[in-house]
DNA sequence: TTGTAGGCGTTATCAG
DNA sequence: CTGATAACGCCTACAA
């Protein structure tokens, strides 16, 4: 099959060793032995195999991403910035999706055993039991968005309460008074923390609450869709929509312009995420920026760290701001237009 | 650190060949036993070391899959279809991206020796020659959207000439008269192949082509919204924009919104792809379909085969269809509306 | 049903 | 500067 260290050693006259050291800088090696050795490497397409490799050093050079999902522009920039921040320090990322079930991440974590050198965990339903005990021994871990408290774990969040909390104000400012909510996917911690971010402000502010304002939804757009239909039905009709994600607040938005309902003159539509499209929308969304790409980079610069100091180092807690965003589908005076630099 | 097999054999009372055969069920195990040493594994946190395995066995039940770019819901989607199949079959995926040079693919591809099973390689700039020198010998490939011609590989394309095709004569037959385009990313096969669509379907209906109506443009929203921007300072200004992807269609029609320009009353707006948030745009977006996910899971599929033929398949090469979704931007009658199913 | 031992492709340690 | 050679953790005949 494809040539190996000793296939090279061999054909060029010399130890293994010898051919080691120059694949790896590791020794010296004179420079005519290393030309012919280059030489007959390449002649052999002779390229480490890295599963041997990573055998002896005990390092893969490579960094696991478990992820609930692939679907939407909100995963899509995590991996993009995991992978971007991932190649600054000289790693490759495995990834794997559709964990939603603690047993389907241990299943995900004991594979990546040996193939991995950490590993970035998104996963809204795990609790710090379940992890640490499926963990396997000393595998440094960074958790993104989990609802996990304690010290135990390095963990990386995104300021869900604040975010909410401030856009349901500037709502309130605008001069809404029957502001809905559509919730996230049951189960999930930045969801819940959200609606209680919506549920403080509006308390806070001295505006009704209403049950039937507070729409069940799953973080797709679908979702934003249906539950703004129901939410047209209504009497008293809102007056603003609140979505607990972008995606969501598109597909109500798609509903109500479907109905013949004016945004924001009817109706005000808000979202949460700030996802590249938005800003495209008509008329651009109005929502929370938080910046993604940047949490999957910050993730993994912290993984980097962990996996540096072979775990022996304190774990840190960190809180991404969430920074409101005004254009124009929440009603409030035409801000900078669409197209400008991200 | 880590426990190994030998620790849970030792632990266990047993040899590690018999720990062997109870995780990979390749052998009789009494139940007794099984159990013990299934109990040991799991207070000592064991699981098998993937690298070593693979170095036995000569597998490593992962795929590589290396794209140019990770911007976007294009590979967003393309990702998520490889991640599926790949786990369907029980694949990890080790991802890869920036590579729009062939010496970054080259360092990619050997990188991945020993780490992935096969490879699944999207990229728009790398010819045949390139690839065969640089490829460690006998790794399986798939080619994803590359403009390698032969058939020295298995290779999966999209049917953009005819795709590009039956949108402009779509438009032509709405009774536009001067239609301009927005060009894909330069050296890339699929934007010159739409390109070449476009040309041909508005020489063969008669219609007047002009040079500085061929806008160049790089797949990005950011290019679509500076490209509209110039279209509509043009004389005679062009009635229809067909945008060579979906993401430079959404900031075409966003200039032509803040300009005041009515879509599709003053000027149709066309794209390619079909990305999930096109059917929200207002007006919903007239586009291409292709199926994206579907594209990345035939791409694992054929590569799997590769894989379990051990190269020795003939090489297929396939071109997927490209269908016309008419919907509301292009200003044909009213289609069903926005909230439908994929 | 279980154990022994060789080997997978590299790196790393010691001698030369 | 270069060469032996022992790990690394696991699988897999082959024996028992």
């Amino acid at each position: 099959m494809a040539a190996t260290i000793r296939d090279v050693a061999r054909a060029a006259g010399v130890s293994v060793a010898t051919v080691s050291r120059v694949f790896n800088a590791s020794g010296p090696v004179k420079d005519e032995t290393q030309r012919r050795i280059r030489e007959v490497a390449l002649a052999l397409r002779y390229s480490p195999n890295g599963a041997a490799r990573s055998l002896t050093t005990n390092r893969t050079s490579t960094l696991g991403v478990l992820l609930p999902d692939l679907y939407g522009e909100f995963f899509s920039e995590v991996i993009r910035g995991v992978d971007q921040m991932a190649q600054e320090h000289g790693y490759h990322i495995l990834v794997s999706s559709s964990h939603n079930v603690p047993s389907e991440i241990a299943a995900a974590l004991t594979a990546m055993r040996g193939r991995v050198d950490g590993v970035v965990i998104m996963s809204p339903a795990i609790d710090a039991a379940t992890l640490s005990e499926n963990l396997p021994a000393t595998l440094p871990v960074v958790l993104l968005n989990c609802a996990v408290e304690g010290t135990e774990f390095d963990a990386l969040g995104i300021d869900n309460f604040g975010g909410a909390h401030s856009m349901v104000r500037h709502l309130v400012d605008s001069g809404r008074k029957r502001i809905a909510m559509i919730c996230g996917a049951a189960g999930n911690g930045d969801a819940a923390a959200r609606l209680q971010g919506y549920r403080a402000a509006l308390d806070e502010a001295g505006i009704e609450r209403r049950h039937e304002w507070e729409m069940s939804g799953d973080f797709l757009e679908r979702s934003g869709f249906t539950a703004a239909e129901r939410l047209l039905r209504l009497s008293p009709r809102p007056d603003a929509i609140f979505a607990a994600n972008d995606s969501m607040a598109i597909g109500a938005m798609s509903a109500l312009q479907a109905a013949g309902c004016r945004v924001p003159d009817d109706v005000a539509v808000a979202g949460f995420d700030d996802i590249p499209i938005s800003r495209y929308m008509s008329p651009p969304l109005t929502t929370i920026r938080i910046d993604i790409a940047g949490l999957g980079g910050r993730a993994v610069r912290a993984l980097v760290r962990a996996v540096g100091s072979k775990n022996a180092h304190e774990r840190r807690q960190e809180t991404l701001p969430a920074e409101l965003v005004v254009r124009e589908s929440c009603g409030a005076r035409h801000a900078a237009t669409a197209g400008n630099g991200r």
